[in-house]
DNA sequence: CTGTTAGCGCGTTCAA
DNA sequence: TTGAACGCGCTAACAG
């Protein structure tokens, strides 16, 4: 059954070249110098045979991969493809790749498959939005070197890479209130869900510096759907006197827009909308969206920059969180002067 | 410098159980029959010491990875996305992983790219839309197992699964021409797009069998802002009688309908707009793009099972095809009844 | 059923 | 400067 043989391998190359595996192996990596006739000789010898040194081996020898992995709930998210995409050039930009990892949401796999990823890497990059802290915890020391990407994770020797979104959350209220709005809602995204969390503490400061302000809460989700979904729990919120509405994210305000148009609610003239995370896609919408922009390719390529210092026995970075940008568009604007409230 | 010491290996295993590493490759590998006492002595080293195999040994000794590259021209666009979520999924159902690599639109590099991609992996998933095609074909047979994603290559051994995107076009021009419309303009790709040659075939495919129908040709791209730039000459060519827009992809028809709102031109009630991938975020636009359906994920599991078939060593599998569906939903309706051309 | 040996392909000592 | 020998960690063949 002509099996293609075994690939060609340095021995052969030595043997063409008359000379020593070990001489190959020299003009390869040109590290000791060597006699030009050599050199010219097993390049010579490289070109006709086509040549190729095996990664594998050399991984063996050196003991690491030039490869790290990076592992995601959901390929399909924007926000991880853009830190995919920033971790991803980043990292080729000193000889490594990036293998990826989607979990599909399935969180108890989230463990043994970020696991076996690691093994086949030299480190690893870990989105898990929904893992519980505990399990988290216990994962990133068998992981190491790693960095978390996207949720804090206190008191741990763990860079971490992520958003504030706290205080992305309390930039986004005060943006609202200095339109005018004094009733809010929160869309809330998956209960589990770590920046969640955050945002929702964002929710608890901005009140507590706003006395006068009320923000209601929504239950949600994470994607278009789920804003479809909630679209009538909005409109409703909104005939209680809500004139400002936060999505968990731009998905869900995208979603949310869709229907409230279907619904004949206007926006921003009934009612003011705005998302987070400032996807590609929300500048385009209609009306274009107001967001909290995140560095998505700029988060990756922070966490390549830790991942390297690790990789390379460096001391544990520091963790770094980027503050959200106000994007201002179309979607919100002060509240229609009647107010619907008492 | 505490360095941590290398990491344990089989032989550590072994000596801890008092067996040889043989016996402990066994008991790993479950192959031949391993004497009870044996295996519980070892599953207890490997438990107290933490080993864990190494990948990379294994793969020198079987010469495979259980590791597949796809490459592609911007992780960014939701059609690669999409491919390399099913294709992950797929892959990762047989035990195998996905190397991504993002070659950024620089068409010069992407050789280079693919082959070192090729190295570190069994088989390789290429998305090289611009590639020039005798480039592609050299490329091809230097990175064999290989599958070619999202363009044709006839006459060649390599399976290719892709997208029908002529018979799309002519499906969404009949789709049009069926409403009314008579007179449609194509904002087209890049120049260099194989999947833009396609779709202009499709245009004239069309055109061949609606004689009355007319198809301007507008100068466009592939990114939403694309779609912005392209508003004034799609204006214009409305005002000269055109009635309906085919853009090249879903990106640029959002980019263009947020535009021609801004612009004050109603869609679908003066001019019927239709894109063409049914990104995610087409069913949220406003209004709802009408666009051509392609099965992204299916693509990307149809190039695993190609792969998966050819690093078996069985026959290079057919190519296959998939043909666009048709997704009727706001932006396109019957043209005003008043035509503005003569 | 078990241990010993050899080798996957390469980098890197160590002599020469 | 060059080549021979060894080892990276593991699995497969071969004896025992």
């Amino acid at each position: 059954m002509g099996e293609r043989s075994r690939g060609i391998t340095i021995s052969d190359v030595a043997a063409h070249a008359g000379v020593s595996p070990a001489s190959v192996s020299r003009v390869l990596n040109g590290r000791t110098s060597v006699d030009p006739d050599i050199v010219r000789k097993v390049q010579s010898s490289i070109a006709t045979l086509g040549y190729a040194p095996s990664l594998v081996a050399r991984s063996l020898v050196h003991g690491r991969n030039t490869t790290v992995a990076m592992v995601v709930p959901d390929l399909e998210n924007p926000l991880f493809q853009g830190i995919l995409k920033g971790l991803s050039l980043a990292a080729a930009a000193d000889g490594y790749r990036v293998l990826v990892a989607d979990t599909a949401e399935r969180v108890d796999d989230e463990e043994a498959i970020a696991i076996e990823a690691r093994q086949r890497c030299d480190a690893l990059v870990l989105c898990a939005p929904r893992l519980p802290e505990a399990k988290l915890r216990r994962l990133v020391e068998r992981t190491a070197p790693v960095v978390i990407v996207n949720r804090p994770l206190p008191d741990l020797d763990v860079p971490v890479v992520g958003v504030d979104y706290v205080r992305g959350i309390r930039d986004l209220v005060d943006h609202l209130v200095g339109l005018g709005h004094r009733r809010i809602a929160y869309v809330s995204g998956p209960e589990t869900s770590a920046s969640n969390a955050e945002r929702l503490r964002g929710v608890d400061e901005a009140l507590a510096m706003h006395p006068s302000v009320r923000i209601d809460l929504i239950a949600g989700g994470s994607r278009p759907e789920d804003g479809e979904a909630v679209a009538d729990a909005v409109v409703e919120a909104h005939r209680a006197g809500v004139t400002a509405i936060i999505a968990f994210n731009d998905l869900v305000a995208l979603g949310l827009l869709a229907r409230l148009r279907e619904l004949g609610v206007h926006v921003p003239g009934e009612l003011s909308v705005a998302g987070f995370d400032d996807v590609p896609m929300a500048r385009y919408a209609t009306p274009r969206l107001t967001s909290m922009s995140v560095p998505r390719a700029e988060i990756g390529a922070q966490a390549w920059e830790r991942l390297r210092t690790l990789i390379g026995g460096g001391p544990a970075p520091h963790a770094v969180l980027f503050r959200p940008r106000l994007e201002t568009r179309e979607s919100t604007t002060a509240p229609a002067a009647a107010g619907a409230s008492a």
